[in-house]
DNA sequence: GCCGTTTTCGGCCCGACTGTTTTCAGTCG
């Protein structure tokens, strides 16, 4: 876990224990809100210890926060948080994770009936003394027993690349319906996010089209129980893999579409700034529109024609028009940090025309080297690059000097055998503990592209990881630096080298660091991209094929480098042949 | 606890849904 991780982890416990307590709740939402700021911070914060200065400017941290995380850096520990665990039953956090149980109900059970985890809940609801609590009748009960049975089964975030087929899945459903004029996701999913705790889908559907929706949504094959069903709103849990997902339904009319694509695709500090711009120019904004300000309490959608009476709100665009802002993607709207300043363009899933760490059946990979070559092609790629594993990925199939030697030949005589595109010779080539790589120069001299990643010793300690990854970027034939930390979402933290100095090495020596768009590792992540580019570092996104369906992971990739502010011209992927040539032969 | 182009005090997004009520509290996003 990274420092700011531990530190947005202890911030939120802070929030929750606060709320448990049934402190003054803006108080709870500040830790709460402090702890997003960090975990989207891109700058290592460990420093804040000896100089707490890093941490102004982060929107939500003042003071108060800021000694807490300048004492965790020092202390390693809260002492605010101590106490607070010493009053609060850890078992409690599992509770509150109960869908449908909040803040005021756990409380009531914590202090009434001694709940102190979900053990005690199960108990106080087969001895029924569960019933004893204020507004608690039979079906809240029977909520609650499948909301402990949720919670049992590990459901938590999805990754995003388990939970977009299910979206695109839902979306096709909806879409289906006759009379519905369009259907998309929103929510984190649209942000890109590495995971979500939910799927949001938009649909614009009114009346009896409405309702086939609706009904279309919670009868989608998968689908465990429906959470809620009204007019304009219905959530159902769903099968996702070995585990469960919410999903979520919002059906809006046509003249909404924008504003509530906007509303529902956040983030929520995304959208409390929008509304605050939208203020001060006399208008508000809400999930169905740009209105303008007047003194009636009735919102403008419950209003007889008052839709029409928006200024904005069918397209995004109309809305961003509206108040004078730039389009900001979707991606770029995690915090509210970017808000004034005019975004970069990105870099898009068309732009990208070239793969440069792919396998084949020599090593891991599936496809031999010309089938490789022509799924690439398929893409419309210029470029793509054969990298199998070194010798001492050994498991993976890893290449002897000598194999390495005839599969070098072996693709050049490929090239032959297919036109349109160029197949490069190339290695995924171990970064050995200790930073030496697995061939020696001479035979990684012969290759056109070197692509150095970390595949053992990923546990080591972070000055060891530092000094191991600044040898293979700053290694003369080494162009690309795979999967540099090695982490595996949800399973494996990986190496947690200091970014600053890998990225500041990187853009010295022009070696590119590396977006494993699989989306176990999206690898650097979000956070690592916009570090990287701000000190001037070349990013690659590349897919690490073994099989055709790697090919897919191409657009979590994307959207990663998006999150991270990612241009064309500083992703080599993105660039013409010739120009990636040139690089290449650096 | 945070924040400020009306504020350094007094605000802090707001609408939908459920289950329990007898007019609404709690939860969610």
């Amino acid at each position: 876990m990274t420092f700011n991780e531990l530190a947005s982890q202890r911030l939120e416990e802070i929030a929750r224990m606060l709320d448990l307590l049934g402190e003054d709740t803006f108080k709870v939402n500040a830790h709460a809100r402090a702890a997003r700021a960090i975990a989207d911070h891109a700058a290592d914060l460990k420093g804040a210890g000896d100089d707490p200065s890093v941490l102004e400017g982060i929107e939500g941290v003042g003071a108060k926060t800021a000694a807490k995380i300048a004492e965790l850096a020092r202390t390693g520990t809260i002492k605010e948080h101590a106490d607070l665990a010493a009053r609060v039953p850890a078992g409690l956090f599992d509770v509150l994770r109960v869908p449908g149980l909040g803040p005021k109900t756990v409380r009531a059970m914590w202090q009434t009936l001694g709940v102190t985890g979900l053990d005690d809940l199960q108990r106080t609801i087969d001895d029924d003394s569960i019933l004893s609590l204020p507004r608690m009748g039979a079906k809240t009960v029977e909520n609650i027993k499948a909301g402990i049975a949720t919670v049992r089964s590990g459901a938590g975030r999805v990754n995003i690349g388990v939970a977009t087929p299910i979206a695109e899945a839902l979306v096709a459903r909806i879409s289906g319906v006759p009379g519905v004029e369009r259907a998309a996701f929103a929510g984190s999913l649209r942000r890109g996010r590495e995971t979500v705790g939910d799927i949001d889908i938009l649909g614009v559907a009114e009346g009896p089209t409405a309702e086939a929706a609706r009904e279309a949504f919670c009868t989608t094959p998968g689908v465990k129980r429906v959470l809620a069903r009204g007019e304009s709103r219905c959530s159902v849990e769903l099968e996702a893999g070995s585990s469960i997902v919410q999903a979520d339904l919002k059906l809006v009319p046509a003249r909404s579409w924008g504003a509530a694509l906007m509303y529902f695709t956040g983030s929520k500090e995304f959208n409390v700034r929008v509304r605050e711009r939208a203020l001060k120019r006399g208008v508000t904004l809400n999930e169905y529109g740009l209105f303008p300000l007047d003194n009636d309490p009735t919102p403008h959608h419950q209003r007889p024609g008052g839709l029409e009476t928006a200024v904005a709100g069918d397209t995004e665009a109309s809305i961003f028009k509206a108040l004078e802002l730039p389009e900001l993607a979707p991606e770029l709207r995690e915090s509210a940090a970017d808000f004034d300043h005019a975004p970069p363009e990105l870099v898009t899933l068309q732009d990208i025309r070239a793969e440069l760490h792919a396998h084949t059946t020599a090593s891991d990979g599936v496809m031999s080297i010309v089938q490789l070559a022509t799924l690439a092609k398929s893409k419309g790629f210029h470029t793509v690059a054969v990298t199998d594993h070194s010798k001492s990925s050994a498991l993976a199939g890893g290449l002897s000097p000598e194999r390495l030697r005839e599969h070098i030949r072996n693709v050049r005589s490929a090239g032959n055998e297919i036109d349109g595109i160029r197949i490069l010779a190339g290695s995924e080539v171990d970064i050995l503990a200790d930073g030496r790589l697995d061939y020696d120069d001479d035979l990684l001299a012969e290759l056109d592209v070197v692509v150095a990643s970390p595949h053992a010793a990923l546990t080591q300690d972070p000055a060891k990881a530092t000094a191991r990854l600044l040898a293979a970027v700053t290694h003369p034939l080494v162009h690309i630096l795979g999967h540099p930390t090695g982490r595996l979402i949800g399973h494996r933290a990986g190496l947690e080298p200091n970014m600053d100095e890998i990225a500041a090495a990187a853009a010295e020596h022009q070696t590119a660091l590396e977006i494993n768009a699989n989306w176990l590792r999206l690898d650097l992540r979000d956070t690592h991209v916009r570090l990287a580019l701000s000190k001037g570092a070349l990013i690659a996104i590349n897919c690490d094929t073994h099989h055709p369906k790697d090919a897919e992971n191409l657009r979590y990739g994307v959207a990663t480098s998006r999150r991270g502010g990612l241009s064309k011209e500083r992703c080599v992927n993105a660039w013409t042949r010739e120009r990636l040539g040139e690089w290449l032969k650096r």
